[in-house]
DNA sequence: TCGGCGATTAGCT
DNA sequence: GCTAATCGCCGAG
C-alpha cells in the first residue's frame, strides 16, 4: 500500500487523473477508525470554465478551496444533507477537482455501515456521492485538508484496473451546466455493482 | 437580510 | 418511476 505522492495532484490534465483513480484505494482514520475502498467511479470538473463546477462561479468562501494546489480535499454540503468529498488537482489556481462517486468497501466496513445508520451491509453503502460521504466519515469541517496526510490519503496498493472494463460517460446531475453537461469526464468501472447511475456506455 | 436553489437519496407507488 | 426532505451558499436588494 504505497501513499499516493504530492506530485500525481499536480498534472494539469484533471480529466486524465479521474481516469487514472479508477482502481485506487481512499483511506481515511478519523478518531482511530480506518476505513479504506478501491474507487469505482469519479467525475472530472474542469476549473473555471466548466459551467458544472463550482469554480465557475468565482473564488467565494466556500469555493476557495478549489483555487489551491492539487492534493488537497473539498468537501461540501450538498442539499443540506449530502457530504460531497472531492480531490483537487493541478497547480493553484486552476480549479480543477475530481469528484469520488463511489468505492467498494476494503478495510472497516463494520465501521461504514455504523456510519451510515444502515441495517445491512450491501453496495448501497458506497454507492452514490452521498453515500461515500458517509461511509468514510468525512465532513465539511475537513475542507482544505492536505489527502497526504496520515488520517486522509489515496494510495496505490498495486491493483490495476483492466482498462477494457473503464466506462465513460457524461456526469449525472449537470443538466443545468448546458454544453458543459455532455462532456464526457465521468468514469467508471463497469463491472463493479457498487456504481452509481444508469449503466448506460456513451463512448 | 431574504429567497431560490443544488455535483442527491430513500422510500413509496 | 416519482417526489419529498432539507439547509448552507450566494446574489440581489
Amino acid at each position: 500500500m504505497k501513499k499516493l505522492p504530492h506530485s500525481f495532484y499536480l498534472h494539469d490534465d484533471v480529466v486524465a487523473i479521474a481516469r487514472q483513480l479508477l482502481g485506487k484505494v481512499l483511506v481515511t482514520e478519523f478518531d482511530g477508525e480506518r476505513t479504506s475502498g478501491r474507487i469505482v467511479e469519479t467525475e472530472a470538473y474542469a476549473g473555471i470554465s466548466d459551467r458544472a463546477s463550482h469554480a465557475s462561479k468565482g473564488k467565494t468562501p466556500r469555493t476557495s478551496v478549489l483555487f489551491k494546489a492539487g492534493g488537497t480535499a473539498y468537501i461540501y454540503l450538498c442539499y443540506g444533507i449530502h457530504q460531497m468529498f472531492n480531490i483537487v488537482t493541478g497547480p493553484a489556481e486552476t480549479a480543477h477537482a475530481v469528484l469520488i462517486r463511489a468505492a467498494e468497501p476494503v478495510e472497516g466496513s463494520a465501521i461504514m455501515l455504523q456510519r451510515s445508520g444502515k441495517k445491512i451491509l450491501d453496495e448501497t453503502i458506497t454507492r452514490g456521492p452521498g453515500n461515500v460521504g458517509k461511509a468514510f466519515g468525512f465532513h465539511t469541517s475537513q475542507t482544505g485538508q492536505s489527502l497526504t496526510s496520515d488520517t486522509m490519503f489515496l494510495a496505490d496498493d498495486g491493483y490495476t484496473l483492466d482498462p477494457a472494463r473503464i466506462a465513460v460517460s457524461a456526469r449525472i446531475g449537470v443538466a443545468y451546466a448546458g454544453a458543459d453537461a455532455l462532456r464526457p469526464y465521468r468514469f467508471y468501472n463497469s463491472t463493479s455493482p457498487f456504481v452509481s447511475g444508469k449503466k448506460t456506455v456513451l463512448y
